[in-house]
DNA sequence: ATGAAAGCGCTAACAC
DNA sequence: GTGTTAGCGCTTTCAT
């Protein structure tokens, strides 16, 4: 036996006009304008619709209307939770102004990212929302020539004119090495990630500045890339020097994932008190980093009114007529956890 | 200056025929069947698509072509770990199947989740998962009735004729009783979350079974939700108490943010020692609980193949002719950690 | 207030 | 190999 009988071929507004004894047309207004139709006619269309089992088919509707109402916000990652924030924010500012959210998760590829580019260029949304990966000016650029609007989030790039959301990461590092220093840290170290991602260049700036108008020296550790593993491998490279200080040093790991691996590696470490020798904090405030041995703080960026403004920036440059675009700056808060503020 | 000159209204099949000089049809065969159309007459046709900004109209292709390639997902929350999981798993299986998938979040809200039944049922979608929040029959026999096979992720209804594919919450609340009761726990206290929950009952079911199969008591606490808030007010009312008790006791929380409403109570309370006294778990596996100050133990749900045996269960029905629907149970996996296991 | 008819941009079947 | 053509299901005039 199978699950549905037979999947019947969907009714169309013909069929439902037939059925209700009236015109294709008027099936229209009853669905689009219900004032330009009789009482009587409209609950007569309405029951067949019901009876039918009718659907609108959405793709015949725009093809005929020339509009969708639905936008469209690629991430390259869920496991974020800025990205989780953003779309949440983005989601209720889109149905604020009646339009419907697509999300799609490029899975750190560039490929698929611009599959996705093209896929909402194709189905003629009204426009996109891009936390871009690195190197996707290209998509970037192909789908704004087609006359689609796209505002880019967590990430700046000059050459393209695009509306832009972003976070103050030069802030972020700024807070956290003043938090730091701030617990007494006498030493700060960054730990960095390729030179090529923009808010940890950004973080390192701010993190410079706070460290310079202290009088206190920040030194540098790079790593290939910004995950728990790269963070072991420096905690366990840098650990015994960090511990051996003669004051207090204070760490911060340009993501939260560096900073959950740095810690694995210290508290595993024999003789490395946290946070009394060493103080280790994150700067993205990034969720999946929630197996950490011990909480530290972090950095919180602000994804919930990214998304919000986000969706604002779109939905003025799908209006306007003539657009000005802008770039949206929103500020991150400081997260102050037992990594850095010493034991309950 | 506005920023784009003029959005200039996008070029059709017809206008990239005429430029290329040929007809409308062989601008379609280059894009679908290219190996029916000269090499020559290719490249012509190729260059103008490029010259002219060209962009298929996937809601015109669908429209004539009757079928679509995407497929959807649809979450109450992208907050929830297993969600974000789930969305992975699915959308790389869906890849393998050559389909796209797009992601809705329905915010916990069963009219936006309607919401996107419908919209994913009007833009003719190749079908849908869904995790359906309680009280979702309603919409989803809508789609169904449609033709549009649905699959169900983590819920199950016995009134609902659809592939589902579940976690063994059962086993779930087994596994974290008889960790607890590995640790050396004489008494067990499940924390339950509303009896609607469906999850939630299978997991005391499982708490229960480990239990009785030890010889060891479970009592049970109900509260009104499942979140920290509701953690707090539990831990505040019995903490003291099962500090007290003669040996230790194993607290299951039956959601991760309900332990974290828990153990920030309990390791507020002086005199409370975790996991001495008493040992805390929780048991969704849902990393929005990371803020803990203690990491705690809990039950990890098998997201990802959820999402991948979803997808291969939407896919089999989609092609069937003759379909027989079928439920999927995975099973969760212990995760060890400070709340329970005592001290580095 | 309702009906009739002209596309929207494309695919696929068929003819040349 | 390429051109022609009939829809796909709808929205929107324009008549009536």
């Amino acid at each position: 036996m199978s699950g549905t009988p037979k999947p019947p071929p969907q009714p169309s507004m013909q069929d439902v006009a037939t059925a209700a004894g009236v015109a294709l047309g008027t099936v229209s207004n009853v669905l689009n304008h219900p004032q330009r139709v009789a009482e009587a006619t409209r609950l007569r269309v309405q029951q067949a619709i019901a009876e039918l089992g009718f659907v609108r088919n959405a793709n015949a509707r725009s093809l005929a209307g020339g509009s969708t109402d639905s936008i469209a916000l690629i991430v390259p990652d869920l496991g974020n939770s800025l990205f989780v924030d953003l779309s949440k924010g983005a989601q209720a500012e889109a149905r604020e102004h009646g339009l419907s959210l697509l999300i799609a998760s490029s899975a750190d590829s560039l490929a698929e990212q611009d599959r996705y580019l093209d896929l909402f260029d194709e189905a003629r949304t009204q426009g996109m929302l891009l936390a871009p990966m690195h190197d996707s000016r290209a998509g970037i650029e192909r789908v704004r020539s087609h006359g689609r609007p796209v505002v880019l989030v967590n990430y700046s790039d000059p050459l393209i004119e695009c509306c832009t959301v972003l976070m103050d990461n030069v802030l972020d590092g700024y807070l956290a090495a003043r938090h730091l220093l701030s617990t007494g840290v006498r030493e700060l170290v960054f730990v960095a990630g390729p030179e090529r991602l923009q808010p940890v260049r950004d973080r390192r700036l701010g993190a410079t500045r706070a460290a310079s108008e202290a009088g206190v020296e920040l030194s540098l550790v790079r790593t290939d890339a910004v995950t728990a593993a790269d963070g072991r491998a420096v905690g366990s490279e840098h650990g015994a020097a960090w511990a051996a200080a003669a004051g207090r040093v204070g760490i911060i790991a340009s993501t939260d994932l560096l900073a959950l691996g740095i810690l694995q590696s210290l508290l595993a470490m024999p003789g490395v008190s946290i946070p009394t020798d060493v103080a280790v904090m994150g700067s993205d405030g990034n969720r999946s980093a929630w197996e950490s041995p011990l909480p530290f703080s972090t950095v919180e960026p602000p994804g919930y009114r990214m998304g919000v403004e986000a969706v604002r920036l779109l939905v003025e440059e799908i209006a306007g007529a003539s657009h000005e675009h802008r770039t949206t700056v929103l500020s991150p808060t400081i997260l102050e956890r037992e990594s850095t503020l010493g034991h309950r």
